[in-house]
DNA sequence: ATGAAAGCGCTAACAT
DNA sequence: ATGTTAGCGCTTTCAT
C-alpha cells in the first residue's frame, strides 16, 4: 500500500480511502490511485485490515465431517451476508474439535458454528463464557447455554412410526445411533414413546449404538430372530440405513422400512426407500442467521430453532403378510 | 499479550518467547507467564503473528463443490503438515472461482489448490505469474503452466472398456460429461480410441454434454433406439451414473454398465454396480504435497501427477444375449 | 479533500 | 536470560 501511495504520489491514507470507497476522495485522486493499484497489481492484505479494524468478517465452523450437509447452505448464507466462512472437520473427535475451535478462535472469527461431539469440549464453554458467539447445529451444546439449530427429530420419528402403523404394522423396531449423541437419544426416545402408545414394549425393540457394520449386522440379526418376527424397521440415521441395506439388501429381508434422512439413491434402489428427510439447507441457513444476529446483539436470549422434517413416501410400505400383528395383546 | 506481560510482571517479548517455546527463557519465567496466560485466558492472535512473520501457514483451496471428495484428504494432509486449510466452493462458476481465489489471496494463503472450472480465470493466471504457488486438482489449468494432480482417466476408461469387451460386448456406448471439461474430454477421447481399436464407430457411440436429467434421458433414449441395440454402457462420471440409474432403473434396461467413479451405494443396488474408482484420498494428499514442495522451492519444474484408478468388479457384467454382436463387420 | 501520525497484536533484531 | 524497540500492512483519528 505504501508502494501504491508512492507510485500515485499521494498519502497512504488516501490509498486506503480509495480502497475502501470513501466518498470524500476527489475523482482525479481516485483515478491516480487506481492506476497505481493496477500497475502494481496491488492486493490489500485482509489480515492487516482485520487486525486494525478489530473485526474479522469471518465465521468459523467446526463440523463433524467435510461432507456435513449443512455446510453448503451455511457457506452460501455467509457469502450473502458478506462474511467469509472458515471451517474444519472434527471427525466427531472431542480432541480434534477442541483443536479446531482453538485454531478458529486464534483466527479471531467473529462467531462459531459447531456440530458438537457428544463429549463436551470445556474449551468451547470457556470461549462462550468469554463472549464468543456460538451456535450449535444438529445437536445442542450439552451443559452450555447456546443457540442451537436442530431437526425435528421427535416429529420425524413420529411421522415414520405413524406411517408404518397406518400401513398395518405393529411389530416395529428401531435401529440407530448411539444415545450418547443428542440425535441418537432423541430419536430413540421418540420411538419408545411411539411404541408405548400402541402398547408395544420398547425394551426389546430399540437398538441404539455405534454405527459400525458389525454392530448393525448383529442388531439386525438379533431383531430378526425374535418371534413373532418384526415386520417393520425405522433406521435412525444415514449410516445405519446404508449398513442395513448392505446387510439385508435393498429388499430389507421383507421388512417395511422408513429411514431417517434422505439418501441420494433412495429413489434408485428397488424398492425405493421411504424416508424422513431433514432440511439441511434450512439448517445451515438458520445457523448462520442465528449467529449473525447474535454477533450483532450478544445480549439476545438463547434461541433454539427446530427445523421441520418431511416424510417422503417412495416405495409402498408393504403391509405385513397374513397373520395378526399386535406387538402385545394390546 | 501486553496484559499478560503486565500481570506476569515481565516484558512483552518474554511473553512472546514463552508462547513460541523459545528455549532461552528461564523456568520460573515460564511458570509466571503461563500462570498469567491461564488467569487471563489469553489466546494469541493468529492474524497478528502472520502479519509480522510474513507467512500465513495456511493453504487455500477453491473447489467445485463443498462435497468435493479430495477435500477430506487434503485437510488431513495439511493438518499433518501443520498448515491450515481454508477453502470455498466455486460451483464450477468462473465468476465465483475468481471471487474465491481473490478472497484467498487477500488472506495471503501461502499456496492454492484449485479445481478449475473450464473457463480460465485470468486472475488466477496473474497470481501465478506473480509467484503464487498453485496446484490444480482433478483437471489441469488450461493455458497456464502449473502443477496438477489428475486421475488416470484414459487408463480407467480403457479398463472399463476392456472389461466389457472381455465379457463379449461389442456394441458399447459412452455417456458422460461435457467435453468442455478436461475430464469429460479425456474420457470421451479415450473411449473413442478404444472403440476404434475394435472397429467400432465413435461417431454414434459417444454422448458427451451437460449433466442434466433431461440431456441424459434424451441421450439414453437415443442410444437405446439404435439398431442393433447397444449391449453395454460406460458412464463418465457420478452425476451421469446417477441420472442413468434414475432413468433406466438399477437393471439399466438390460445393459451391462461400468461407471466411472465409485458410488456409496454401488454395492447396495441390485445388480451391484461395477465401477472405475478414483483414489480421491491419494489425489488430495498429492495435491497438498505438491503444493508444499512448491512453496518450499518455487523454482521446481512443473509436475503433473497421475493417480491410478481401479476397476472394482461387482455385479457380473452380463454377456450380451444370443445373437452376434460385432459393432461393425470387423 | 488530503496528509500526518498513532496503533491493532504480535515477532525479531538489538541491547543489556 | 530478559528488556527495549522497530516494524508487519492496514484504518482512523486529528489536523490542515
Amino acid at each position: 500500500m505504501v508502494d501504491v501511495a508512492h507510485v500515485a504520489g499521494v498519502a497512504l491514507s488516501t490509498v486506503s480511502r480509495v480502497v475502501n470507497a470513501d466518498p470524500t476522495v476527489g475523482p482525479d485522486m481516485i483515478r491516480r490511485v487506481e492506476n497505481a493499484i493496477a500497475t502494481l497489481q496491488y492486493e490489500p492484505d485482509e489480515r492487516a485490515r482485520q487486525l486494525r479494524r478489530g473485526l474479522s468478517g469471518t465465521l468459523g465452523a467446526a463440523v463433524r465431517d467435510v461432507g456435513s450437509p449443512f455446510i453448503g447452505a451455511a457457506e452460501k448464507a455467509a457469502r450473502d451476508a458478506k462474511m467469509m466462512l472458515m471451517w474444519s472437520s472434527t471427525n466427531d473427535d472431542a480432541r480434534l474439535e477442541s483443536e479446531v475451535v482453538i485454531s478458529l478462535c486464534r483466527q479471531r472469527v467473529d462467531g462459531l458454528i459447531v456440530e458438537p461431539t457428544g463429549d463436551q469440549s470445556s474449551y468451547l464453554g470457556r470461549q462462550i463464557a468469554k463472549g464468543l458467539p456460538v451456535v450449535a447445529i444438529d445437536r445442542p451444546l450439552a451443559g452450555v447455554d447456546a443457540d442451537a439449530v436442530v431437526s425435528d427429530n421427535v416429529g420425524g420419528i413420529t411421522a415414520a412410526f405413524d406411517h408404518l402403523v397406518a400401513s398395518g404394522h405393529r411389530r416395529i423396531f428401531y435401529l440407530g445411533d448411539h444415545e450418547r449423541l443428542f440425535t441418537g437419544r432423541q430419536r430413540a426416545d421418540a420411538f419408545r414413546e411411539c411404541l408405548s402408545s400402541i402398547g408395544g414394549d420398547p425394551a426389546t425393540a430399540v437398538y441404539a449404538g455405534e454405527v459400525t457394520a458389525e454392530r448393525i449386522r448383529a442388531a439386525l440379526d438379533n431383531a430378526l430372530r425374535r418371534r413373532p418376527r418384526p415386520t417393520a424397521l425405522i433406521t435412525g440415521n444415514d449410516g445405519t440405513t446404508i449398513e442395513t441395506l448392505r446387510h439385508l439388501g435393498p429388499e430389507v429381508a421383507g421388512l417395511a422400512i422408513v429411514a431417517f434422512d434422505d439418501l441420494e439413491f433412495a429413489d434408485i434402489i428397488r424398492p425405493p426407500l421411504t424416508v424422513i428427510a431433514q432440511d439441511h439447507q434450512a439448517m445451515g441457513r438458520a445457523a448462520v442467521e442465528l449467529l449473525i444476529s447474535r454477533i450483532r446483539d450478544p445480549h439476545l436470549p438463547t434461541r433454539r430453532v427446530t427445523i421441520p422434517v418431511r416424510l417422503i413416501e417412495r416405495g409402498a410400505v408393504n403391509r405385513p403378510s397374513r397373520r395378526r400383528q399386535p406387538a402385545t395383546r394390546a
